[in-house]
Parts: C-alpha cells; structure tokens; sequence
DNA sequence: ACTGGCTCCTGAGGGC
DNA sequence: TGCCCTCAGGAGCCAG
C-alpha cells in the first residue's frame, strides 16, 4: 500500500524515464476509481517537464497544468512497451512518443487521477494539505503546537494529512513504537521531549524506508515490478503477538478507528520518554 | 471546531 | 480443491 515513500519510491524511479516526453495519447479503460477520470484533449502533445511527490500524491507536470495521481492503497504505475498487452485492472494509460506507456493499474481503485491547469498546490485536493514530514519545519514543536487541547489518539492526530502528511497506519505504527509512545495516547497529552522522539522517529523511519524502496506487504511494487524491502525493518506493524525486537515482549494488537495498531506493552507505556535511543 | 464512524473496492487468507 | 466469510485501508464526508 503507497504511503509516502512508496510515492517517492515511484516517483524516483519513473522521472528520468518520462522526464522531457511528450503525451501521444491516452486511454482510459476504466474510469471509475475514486472520482471518476476526465482527462481532456488538452493533454495531448504537452511536454512532460517535471515528476514530483506532494504528500502521497504523484504530480506530473505539464506545460500547462497537472497530472494528479493518488495510488490509493492498491494503485501502481509501470512503464511498459507501448505493445503490451493490457491486464485485469490497468484502468488508464499514458502513451509517451518514445514508445513507452505510463500505466496505471489498481484493483480496488481507491487510487485517483486529476488533470489540473495551474499550480497544483491550488487544486481542491492539495490545497488543505498540512506539512511535509521531511520538510525542516516539522518539528516536535509543531507538533506540540498544534496538538494542544486535542483528545484524539496521538495516532489519529499523526495520520491527520492537514497536521502532516504522507503518514499512513504502516509508518505512524513504527514510529510511535521508535518514539516509545503509546499509539492511544491522547494527542494534546503528549510532552513536548514525547514531540521531540515523534518528529525525530518519523523523519528517520520515512528516510529509512525510502532507502529500501519502500514496504511490500503484499502487492507493492515499483515502476519496475520490484517490491520495497523495508518490510524486514519492521518492528511492529503485522506482528501481533510477535516477540518485540527489543524486549521481546508480545507485540499487542488493537483497532483505533478503524485501523489496526500495534504496539508494545513494555517499550511504549510513556507518553514519549521512552525513545531515547532513538 | 472536533471527533469518530462510514464508505468506496478487490484480493488475500482462514476455516471447513 | 473450492467456497464462503472476513478483513485490510486512504481519506473525504457526515452526523453528533
């Protein structure tokens, strides 16, 4: 499932390969994901002059606008001879004039495409968006900040995309557990030292898990058809009952609005004390 | 203003 | 082997 680096993994990997390609065509099979695909004749034979991330969304910038992808939780792009064959679920395709095909495929079409004119950051999507994780300004202080008198689970509140973005259940998992922090811990009861561990944790757990090229847990791949590695690094999420990596107490399992959280019972029971080594 | 619950969808995985 | 059931989740939307 693409969360940031996941996004950033693909967006890496296919900017040299369309970077400076114009727009022959595009098809689109199905235009039924989560709002229905309207791609205008406008596109075509515009310049693709720039690939970049904004939160979990894939920006592919135009001459005149912009192409908005979400992948959802299922979504995938490839780059593929223009000869093949489409498979179940390869729902829209942007023919380039080298010959290749940028493909989006997504089962359970979740996922989003938008043709935006003008800047991005205006379109209706992006423009509530909170702060980039990676962004010098995310900071515990910030945090803080913006936590004080909120009652919701500190994992609820670090999911929040107009808080920051790019954190889905996979990384705010592990990176309440670098931080010691209990995932059900209100937010506006966190300590400014607990905000601190957190912004540091998931700045290190994004980076980490871009340098593997993200987390397959089943169905991610990249622009090549490769899978992420990070999986292996992870210390808490999908290991219910799981001796913890380092106190090798069972990993605990619980829904938190409607997600599922892990944690563990003895390394996460402050409310942000705990991550010093982290 | 906040908060939690609902919703979309398909494939994987478990039980029998 | 096959079928049926449950579950996962990003994020907009809505009701309380």
């Amino acid at each position: 499932m693409p969360e940031l680096p996941e996004v950033e993994t693909i967006s890496r990997g296919i900017a040299p390969l369309v970077t400076g390609k114009r727009i022959k065509a595009t098809v689109v099979r199905n235009p039924r994901l989560r709002w229905p695909v309207e791609l205008p004749q406008t596109v075509i034979d515009q310049q693709i002059v720039s690939v970049c991330r904004r939160a979990k969304y894939l920006l592919l910038g135009l001459e005149t606008g912009t192409l908005i992808f979400h992948l959802g939780m299922s979504g995938s792009l490839r780059i593929v001879p223009e000869t093949t064959e489409p498979k179940k679920h390869d729902h829209v395709d942007i023919l380039l004039d080298d010959g290749q095909i940028l493909r989006l495929n997504d089962p359970r079409r979740f996922g989003s495409l938008h043709w935006h004119e003008g800047e991005p950051e205006t379109h209706w999507l992006l423009a509530k968006l909170g702060i980039e994780p990676l962004a010098e300004t995310f900071t515990g202080a910030y945090l803080k900040g913006l936590a004080r008198g909120r009652r919701l689970a500190v994992k609820s509140f670090i999911m929040d995309g107009k808080i920051v973005v790019g954190i889905g259940n996979i990384y705010a998992n592990e990176a309440l557990f670098r931080a010691g922090i209990r995932p059900s811990v209100r937010a506006g009861r966190v300590s400014a030292l607990g905000y601190d561990h957190l912004a540091y944790a998931v700045r290190t757990v994004l980076r980490e898990a871009i340098r593997m090229g993200g987390t397959t847990l089943r169905d991610f791949v990249n622009q090549d058809g490769n899978p992420g590695y990070f999986k292996q690094s992870l210390y808490v999420y999908d290991r219910a009952d799981l001796p913890c990596r380092r106190c090798t107490a069972p990993i605990k399992v619980l829904k938190s609005a409607q997600r599922a959280t892990y944690f563990c019972p003895k390394c996460q029971r402050t409310q942000g004390f705990g991550g010093d080594k982290w």
